[in-house]
DNA sequence: GTAACTGCAAAATATTTGCATCCTT
DNA sequence: AAGGATGCAAATATTTTGCAGTTAC
């Protein structure tokens, strides 16, 4: 789905700084920092409006965030099927340790895991780390 | 083993901070946050002292870092085993959704998850959210 | 035209660093 | 006594908030 039409789609308003940081999460890879979108945009929009616009895809599904053991937020997009507070990005997170790229590995589905007596889940994330196969 | 002993096996000053701090972890039923410290330490050192020792206490081993989605940093002890820059805490954390108590579960080990080709896996971790068997 | 969005300034938080002093060994 | 640890002040970095001006619909 094209950046205009996901922001249509979400009955948010199409504006410049929308559509670049939706064009850098497709032309990525991997996940986004908020620092990364800030360099790679060509500084064209201010701090805030990028923590805002990260905040306001986040509520509405169109990318969530990456659990990180390092304190870094990262933020990656939903594949369509992921509704408004309703996330299932159900796939298998990895860190490179060498390129430090995040990838949302959507073919890896989250193993069960068997939780003791009286705990109940809701959501389950799983984030590896390692070397990543361009930096063998 | 007690707060002296971790410490004294870890070649550190033995410290009324680092006591304390070691304490509060013992006494925890899950991890903790630099916040949670703050408060619960009787305001009895300072912010600083806080940052340095849990950063110190990261790097032997004695307590290891929680992914979470949110962006705070969670600390909880490591097991025994643990040594200094060879974590190799393989269990499950469980962060409560209504309580926000986050257990590490040392007894549900990471299952195994295959990856695709070129990924070389070095660590797992494992975050699963819902309701703990306190809050149901 | 109106509501939504952005930019700027500033406030509020969080984290790091330097240095003098104090405590542990 | 010497090295390590702490506290305070201050520098940095990060995130949030308010408001006026601008843009999308």
């Amino acid at each position: 789905m094209h950046s205009t039409e996901i922001l249509k789609h979400n009955g948010l308003s199409i504006t410049e700084s929308r559509k670049q940081i939706l064009e850098l999460f497709h032309a990525s890879k991997g996940a986004l920092a908020h620092a990364d979108i800030e360099k790679r945009s060509s500084a064209s929009f201010d701090r805030v409006t990028i923590y805002r616009t990260l905040q306001t895809f986040v509520e509405k599904g169109i990318i969530h965030t990456i659990p990180t053991v390092d304190n870094s937020v990262l933020y990656a997009l939903c594949k369509d099927d992921c509704k408004a507070g309703h996330h299932h990005d159900n796939h298998v997170h990895f860190i490179c340790d060498i390129c430090s790229t995040t990838y949302c590995l959507d073919n890896v589905s989250i193993p069960n895991v068997s939780l003791p007596e009286g705990f109940i889940q809701k959501q389950s994330d799983v984030v590896i780390s390692g070397i990543c196969k361009n930096c063998r």
